[in-house]
DNA sequence: AGTTATATTGCAGACGATTTCGCAAACGTC
DNA sequence: GACGTTTGCGAAATCGTCTGCAATATAACT
């Protein structure tokens, strides 16, 4: 009994995994009495194979459940119609949006999507990029670390001539294209815009300034106090503010050392969050006595404050997007043209939560603005 | 001067892309005047090379910038060390939130990911699927579309071989193990809870009811009224119920009809998110006149509405990670052990949304109990 | 009929790595 | 010094597919 129930275990086991192998375009062949480079043509729907033949292979293929071995095609053709990426953290709806449309678009031209996640951490984005070389991949699309200053690992893949795009996060390389917010040129519209609106003090409280993205943002809001013929104020910039409770401190040691401002800038929504949960405590009111303005991807968290908030929309779809057709089209293009940077252009919603004291109010120009990379609009 | 210029650009190209040719063991193994197989044994540290051998490969490997073909691996070892997985709509924080997760431990797994999104289309789903058997994947996670009727594609996959595990979305397969939710008894418990606060006039705002989740839900919300001796009236359950609107509308149709329930359970916190809304509109005090309580993984919002939220709170992570530990398992054992049904704890949040009346408002019962697959806390 | 064109198919050699087998030299043992 | 063992490496097959070239057959033309 023992020896049945144990060579049916083992049966079992051969009939179902790792033994059992799946039907090759051999099998194919062998069993419809052809060659296999018959069948290989057949399935490519190759010209030169006579229709009838077509069929059988068709059929024969259906019938077998045969599927295609795309590593075995892969190593052939040498060519994987695989993309890699390499982003800091995919929990982030931010990120995940970027992914999810570059995925979405790759998919549609047939490619496959490797994702790697660096969790900001250098070395481990140097890893992932050594494996998608190992993977082959025809495209890296990337967005590297905060803390990513080390960048000989891209002249690697530049000399193996994989073709890379940056998005969101670029780093000071001209040798690759980009995809990303043009970030000094979007705070300084949007700073611009809201000195026009009548504020003179505006507090900037910005996030981490290790990346580029940090400094570009500070010099927006520096160039547009200053075209608009205001000193900057060093202590109005308050930097390294990233979570609600950084917002929430900023405000109530302003409020606290009297250097209220009349606006609030923040980089984050979350940390204009807590910046509305500081001047709940205190009875602030906003807009009238404090205008805030944000900056980021989240319309309902935007739409969700109270008043609801003004912010800078950023569209980490569109960013996506424009990644991942820069990095087909140079694929295909297969040409070393000089680097493409392209901005996605943001939008400032105009809500409750600061001022506005000129035209945007009339109906006449009620309809969005166009300035630079950013749109300005009620919506 | 212009055949120069033509030239060195063909040359450049030759140099640059696709037909530059990278390094293989060939290479290292013809430099170094030693055999293939000699190579390959010393990067795979075989012990029947000599350690200066070993040396010099690694060394020529470094100098060549060699990397291993992973493609060719494959093929030739029959493994590919590439989970697939299958996910609706990866825009969805809920959803980003597990694949971060699975992302991560496979990759501490020395797995690849790669990520196909099916758009909550069931053509699509299937497409994917094939290409992940293409793709010759060491085992697959699938969270279904909603429309996912038809299951005969998991047949194949069974027949193939190929380990699955599905995630958050569990069809009615008995031959695949799951990581989820227990809907039925997380939403049990949290009806029972309720009740047990006082509350007799519950209402219940469903999401669709066309995928099992739903019903599950709903079921637990029956069984829950009718072991505490409540009669369930079809009238409090509002199915359908997906958006901030859908939210809205059902409390004014409620009101409007004066038909008031004491307590709305809403499964999805964006509907939450419209009950509030229209209690502010209609001056309808929470909790005093209308208790609210939510389901989901969004901490931050449950803690943004005012006042905050009691909500039922699931871990997208935990989803991941049990999932992809469960395929995992079952890759390396290579057994077609019965299939298992985690079921990943939820939590329910305790705040200001809904009345406490008994116990849970004393010091003593302040530690978080557990109730099934529920956890109760005040955090 | 002979020649040429056309339509199908077969053959064989890659692609880059792994792995079984085998062999020779070196070593130790008695 | 004969023999068994270890050490280190080479030869060759193989994974599944593609593809240039050759081969055959059939049709078409002179």
């Amino acid at each position: 009994m023992q020896t049945i129930s144990q060579t049916s275990a083992i049966l079992r086991y051969i009939m179902s995994k790792e033994i059992k192998k799946r039907t090759t375009i051999k099998d194919i062949a062998t069993a419809l009495n052809i060659h296999n480079s018959t069948v290989s043509r057949a399935l490519q729907d190759h010209p030169d194979i006579n229709p009838e033949t077509k069929e059988k292979v068709l059929n024969m293929a259906k019938e077998m459940h045969y599927f295609p071995n795309a590593v075995a095609q892969r190593l052939k053709t040498n060519k994987t119609f695989t993309i890699g990426v390499v982003v800091p953290d995919l929990s982030k709806p931010f990120f995940a949006q970027i992914i999810h449309s570059i995925i979405e678009v790759a998919a549609k031209n047939k490619y496959q999507t490797i994702i790697t996640v660096s969790l900001e951490n250098p070395d481990l984005e140097r890893e992932n990029i050594k494996t998608l070389i190992s993977e082959r991949v025809d495209g890296m699309l990337v967005c590297t670390t905060m803390d990513t200053v080390d960048l000989d690992i891209f002249d690697l893949v530049e000399e193996e001539g994989i073709p890379l795009v940056f998005f969101d996060r670029v780093p000071n390389i001209d040798t690759f294209s980009s995809a990303a917010i043009n970030h000094h040129s979007s705070v300084y519209s949007a700073i611009d815009f809201i000195i026009k609106q009548g504020y003179k003090q505006i507090a900037f409280l910005a996030g981490s300034s290790r990346i580029p993205m940090g400094k570009e943002r500070i010099q927006g809001y520096k160039d547009a106090m200053e075209s608009n013929g205001f000193d900057v104020k060093e202590e109005l910039i308050i930097q390294g503010c990233n979570s609600k409770k950084d917002g929430l401190k900023a405000l109530k040691r302003m409020y606290k050392n009297s250097e209220l401002p009349e606006l609030i800038f923040t980089t984050n929504s979350i940390v204009a969050q807590g910046v509305y949960e500081a001047a709940g405590e205190l009875k602030i009111n906003i807009p009238e006595e404090l205008g805030i303005v944000g900056f980021g991807p989240d319309k309902e968290l935007a739409n969700l404050l109270i008043p609801k908030l003004t912010y800078l929309r950023t569209f980490p779809n569109k960013i996506g997007k424009s990644a991942i057709k820069l990095l087909l089209k140079e694929i295909k293009s297969a040409k070393s043209a000089g680097a493409l940077h392209q901005y996605i252009p943001v939008k400032l919603v105009i809500n409750e939560s600061c001022r506005i004291l000129n035209d945007m109010s009339h109906k006449s120009s009620n309809k969005p603005r166009i300035m630079g990379d950013t749109i300005i609009s009620k919506e």
